[in-house]
DNA sequence: AACCTTGTTGGACAGTCGTACAACAAGTGA
DNA sequence: TCACTTGTTGTACGACTGTCCAACAAGGTT
């Protein structure tokens, strides 16, 4: 009689990609602390050896997660914006509503996020890739506030905060779900937004 | 010959107090994972055992930490408002302010701050914490934000708004100090404070 | 000076951490 | 069917973790 295959072969890529899905999951569950390389193998279903196989290190991992997780927030702004049409007021309305829905608004990616936040500090790679995310967060939204007719001096100012504004809003949605909703802080952000372009009054 | 002696006794208050400031230190210095019972102890120079002397364990110690470190902020912002005099414009613009100087803006009251936040989905006590520092903020805020005139259906929208404003403002700066500095920071949200309390324009 | 309370030390303990690596086996081509 | 490549396993290793506790000693009391 044959016995069943102990394990299945996959494509690099594809391994790759489970082990950082299950890094995202670890991390959304148990936190930094929870984030060991057994915890992760055991995640993805796998022998603790293979993520060295495939990181140099768990530091590794983590980052390589932190690229994918911001990746996909980007593609799904992008799309928001790029679905909005041409109305420069949609499009930033579509921007910031966006961040408030799905996929974004998923509570394991918010907590996979504050988890990275946490790292950032003692780990200068996973600094370099938070600027360079938040870098490129900030220059799209310069963008979308220059096209709405934003005052070149304001566009910085405004980009900050809007950022701001935005992660602070996904933080307590995630460290507090039971503070307020979701469409509520898409409605608050909303809502800031519409001060932010409404042209006449001048601001510090 | 006599020897010097091998320690000092303190009054347990004052070694609970040294104790909590060497764990606010190790995590603005490393964060959570760098946060251990012999670290601490060592940053307090104490022995190790003596951590367990005072806390049942490294958990209670933590959340011991985000209680001090709390009220140090209540403290301060109090401070603030009420040195801002009886107009509540003013007493508004004080509390932002002071959100971004001394003693809050601290880089090290920020990063353990962020370390906190990284423990609150995984430990509920924390959780409990958080919600109840930031209950007292917003509560706080919505006070001031009535007395400045603002209209009871706003209360909420506009108190969460500036909540996570600057809690925003505050994790940028900590996460990338080279992005911009508190003065800024502070500009922003005052900025963002005078949108807010001008009358006239309806806001989602 | 003898004594007692208790803050403090320092190490034992079992468990988990990240890393490294030899051995195994799945899938492919010959 | 055989061999070869390499994805995968499982474990050993030293370092570190949190917890625990018997022994020591500082400082006040008698």
């Amino acid at each position: 009689m044959s016995t069943a295959p102990a394990f299945r072969r996959s494509e690099p890529d594809a391994r790759r990609l489970s082990l950082i899905e299950a890094c995202a999951r670890v991390l959304a569950r148990a936190g930094i602390a929870g984030a060991s390389v057994r915890t992760i193998a055991v995640e993805a279903g796998v022998s603790p050896g293979l993520v060295g196989h495939y990181f140099p290190g768990v530091d590794a991992l983590i980052a390589a997660t932190y690229g994918h997780t911001g990746a996909r927030v980007d593609a799904a702004l992008e799309a928001a914006v790029a679905a909005a049409g041409d109305d420069p007021r949609a499009r930033l309305e579509a921007f910031v509503t966006a961040s408030f829905a799905a996929p974004i608004a998923d509570p394991e990616l918010l907590a996979t996020w504050i988890a990275f936040w946490s790292l950032v500090r003692a780990r200068p790679e996973i600094a370099a890739l938070h600027d360079e995310q938040y870098g490129g967060f900030r220059a799209q939204l310069e963008a979308l506030l220059t096209a709405a007719g934003v005052a070149r001096s304001e566009l910085r100012p405004r980009a900050i905060e809007l950022t701001a504004l935005v992660d602070g809003l996904w933080l307590e949605l995630c460290l507090s779900p039971q503070a307020f909703s979701a469409d509520e802080a898409a409605a608050i952000a909303r809502a800031a937004l519409a001060r932010i372009i409404s042209p006449g009054r001048a601001t510090g």
